[in-house]
DNA sequence: TTGTAGTTTCAATAATAAATGAAAGATTAT
DNA sequence: ATAATCTTTCATTTATTATTGAAACTACAA
């Protein structure tokens, strides 16, 4: 295969699995883009690698940058801003895990602590709930706070230890 | 807070954050009612609860079915078809995880070795590429055969190990 | 075999999400 | 100041995805 073409096959395979993870595939292909990429790119490179406008490379750079997984460079002398992503691929998960569990799971937690409070509990249905909803709440919670623990060790020793002691 | 209330506040948050992870809103939101439903319920039921059409929920209770996370139930003396979701929540997490890992990331798996199979890499650019995607799939990999791990457990004892482990 | 009670399919429509591009904003150089 | 270069915003358009509903299909009962 030449370069050319698996660096496009990458490109939209990274894509797709971004829309399929409620990540916009604009998003996902920006993204894969400059993890490929040996040198910054600006704005320009980008739009006309991907054949996107500029106001889609614009936001969704910044969306990327919010995430905290792509960053700015300035050249010197050069006014133009370039991008370059995250290096390090334990820290880019790292870094989207903990955005996730921000964005959605915390938010979940909350409203099935709220649900689960319920007082009323006379009908079979409400208490029903009552159970399923708390059970709920207890898995996402030590989902969650499982994958905080795993994500946080920079270093990654822990991941290795687990995956030793499953052998 | 009102039973109805609490069930109906679950049961659009757990549509919500279907969407964020790729699943449809309805899909999600038969599923939470099924969970939080102490009875098996039918075609109509799911309907008028969730005020969706017939081909919409026949179309989505197919595909619950097809991730094997509800089952279909057949009441003694009746033609139609009854609806119950898997009542254990760790295996529910199982089979999500086992779906998600064959049909997202085994394919991208798939992909990222291809590319990164690349024999030309005389310049800068193939040979960061084949680098950084070969990186990418040693990580991929790992994460993937983790979960696996994790969630083939039925028991669990895994999890809990690993949580004592990283106190 | 016809009717009844149910389920599935799928073309048409509606709802949602993403992308465009032109105008407005910044920032630096002259 | 004014121009030049670059970035951001956002109303509009376009593309994608979900939903509807009516017809086709299935299985059983009379």
């Amino acid at each position: 295969m030449e370069f050319s073409q698996a660096k496009n096959k990458f490109i939209q395979t990274w894509g797709a699995l971004g829309s399929q993870w409620g990540i916009n595939k604009t998003m996902a292909q920006i993204h894969a883009l400059l993890m490929v990429s040996p040198e910054a790119l600006s704005m320009e490179d980008i739009m006309s690698e991907l054949h996107i406008s500029r106001g889609n490379a614009s936001m969704n750079l910044r969306s990327l940058i919010d995430w905290g997984i792509i960053f700015k460079e300035y050249k010197a002398g050069e006014r133009r801003e370039y991008f370059v992503a995250e290096g390090n691929i334990d820290e880019l998960a790292r870094k989207i895990a903990k955005e996730r569990s921000k964005r959605e799971i915390k938010p979940t937690l909350r409203v099935l602590e709220e649900v689960t409070n319920l007082e009323n509990t006379d009908t079979k249905e409400a208490a029903h709930f009552k159970a399923k909803t708390a059970e709920l709440y207890e898995f996402v919670s030590r989902a969650d706070s499982m994958l905080e623990k795993i994500t946080d060790y920079k270093e990654n020793w822990i991941t290795k230890t687990i995956l030793k002691l499953m052998k």
